[in-house]
DNA sequence: TCAATAGTGTCTGTCAGACACTATCGA
DNA sequence: TCGATAGTGTCTGACAGACACTATTGA
């Protein structure tokens, strides 16, 4: 094998040692995290259940460009470094935590996405249980904050073609940070061609109001996939404490998909994931419930 | 906003005109496109229908690193071009044909997948219609081919964990070309981590011969996304021509989910998909049947 | 007792899987 | 006529959505 000579008349060895890819020029390479979690709410009244909120964790720019705006924690990815542990180092800077889940979202790669230079984008997403959160102290993060995270449609727009049709969704994402103070926010145009055969999808940042780059769509697109993969894998029980009721694991598929969901119809359907424990909750101003854990051995034969 | 300063002291301008990122060492980025198209099988009986298989295209390589192995298409991605335009032009240098199905699939970044440096290799997904390929004669591509693609799991294990499970599925893909001279496989080994939380997906290529790279187990996480997808999306149209029969689509679901399909349930399940013309098969051995086209207004309010 | 939540039972329609049946062409 | 494919009707069980009901706690 390693005899074999290509057209210059070089054995494998010989080319490798002689090549160089110095010479090219070479687009940079980043890794941008979407950590998500679910927080309690507030709620004065002791008697009611607090509500659960969807989080995500920004990082304030401290230079140019987009100083002082609000962007996903992330970083170059070095040479000697692959694309998982990139994520996961800068995971372990901002977030101070290992063993969470993550998994790949989508690469991005317009020319113009970055005004320093020519930047690919591998952005990954991250389900982080907020109980172990309270570890989090984050060495990098002066500047880091876990914002409320709300997406709504806006505007909705279809054109009809001879052979399919054209539509247009606004959506809009509101971050905004516990005590208020800090509201940031932005609109994504999400554009959908059916012409004969089958749908393209396009998005593009159409307003940014105190968010970086093109991280809007980044953080909409990483919203979708949340969102469709709850309803088809167990990823939810990331977002969980090891112990909760199931009114809570409810209340994260509710703040999740953005709606309300019936109880009895809910229990039915997520009963295989979860194993029944003996204790309760205490302390709280009505019935107590019963505490679950994630049932590892759920699964539907997907790897 | 523009006069906002850094801690250098420096406006957006300075320090974008300052900016020089070539001192930096970069991995190289490409992309690997994965071509299918389904056709026709031989049938000598006149009365039979030809069976359907499902192709993808493959090209020598003609320089190191595994010169004379089959890889996938692909090339760098240079400083003035996005990933998807990067994409685009492979097809249409390898195929020859423009406006086709693409999606992108998966951004493989191991720091070791390319002797010849760090090369992140992000892949895209394309389908196309076996009728418009007579069109194909691509100019690069002296030595690109169409092989049969067969994919079979071929050893699983599974252990069980106090927490949870590991598992293992080897999976052996083999491609070979119309004439079966040239027949090349590789061997991919899943490993599937539930512990504690949710499942944990890694793939390595344990066996290769004649496929270069890492291709095997990109081209086994393609088929995978295919098989998942072609069940609730639309996107088997692209494999097909403008008109077809109800049972030539059955087929290519056929061939791709590797699985036969009841003839009653199947034309329930995509009776919303398409639409019946008055058009009829010609000549053949038996009774004909009618063409249908997709109807383009299906969908499931996803964009 | 009441407010609030915990937890269950059952009806509905839809849909996927299985299977049996009828129809139509060409030689 | 037969071989092959085209195309339909219907039973089943699983399951999702809707809704109504009972149970249990702390103040």
């Amino acid at each position: 094998m390693s005899e074999l000579r290509n057209k210059d008349g070089l054995t494998e060895e010989e080319f490798l040692k002689a090549y160089d890819d110095s010479k090219y020029k070479k687009p940079s390479v980043t890794v941008d995290m979407l950590v998500f979690t679910v927080t309690d709410g507030n709620e004065p009244n002791y008697r009611k259940l607090p509500q659960k909120v969807l989080k995500m964790l920004m990082v304030k720019r401290g230079n140019h460009p987009y100083i002082g705006q609000w962007a996903l924690p992330g970083g170059f990815v070095s040479v000697d470094e692959s694309l998982d542990s990139a994520a996961l180092r800068e995971l372990k800077e901002e977030v101070n935590i290992d063993n969470i889940y993550m998994e790949q979202l989508y690469t991005w790669g317009d020319v113009d996405r970055d005004p320093r230079s020519r930047v690919i984008s591998c952005s990954y997403m991250s389900l982080v249980d907020c109980a172990s959160l309270n570890i989090m102290a984050g060495d990098d993060a002066d500047d880091a904050k876990w914002f409320t995270v709300k997406s709504s449609v806006i505007k909705q727009e279809k054109t009809m073609l001879p052979d399919g049709y054209i539509s247009h969704d606004w959506v809009k994402l509101e971050l905004c940070d516990d005590d208020r103070d800090i509201s940031v926010s932005s609109v994504i145009k999400i554009t959908g061609k059916a012409k004969g055969k089958t749908l393209y999808v396009d998005r593009q940042v159409v307003e940014s109001d105190g968010i970086a780059f093109d991280h809007g769509k980044i953080i909409q697109y990483g919203i979708e996939r949340l969102r469709n993969k709850i309803e088809y894998t167990d990823i939810v029980f990331n977002l969980m404490p090891p112990r909760f009721s199931l009114t809570e694991l409810q209340q994260v598929y509710e703040v999740i998909l953005d709606k309300k969901l019936l109880k009895a119809n809910f229990r039915r359907k997520i009963s295989g994931m979860v194993i029944e424990t003996n204790e309760l909750t205490k302390d709280v101003g009505h019935r107590p419930s019963k505490l679950y854990r994630f049932n590892p051995d759920w699964n539907k034969g997907v790897f």
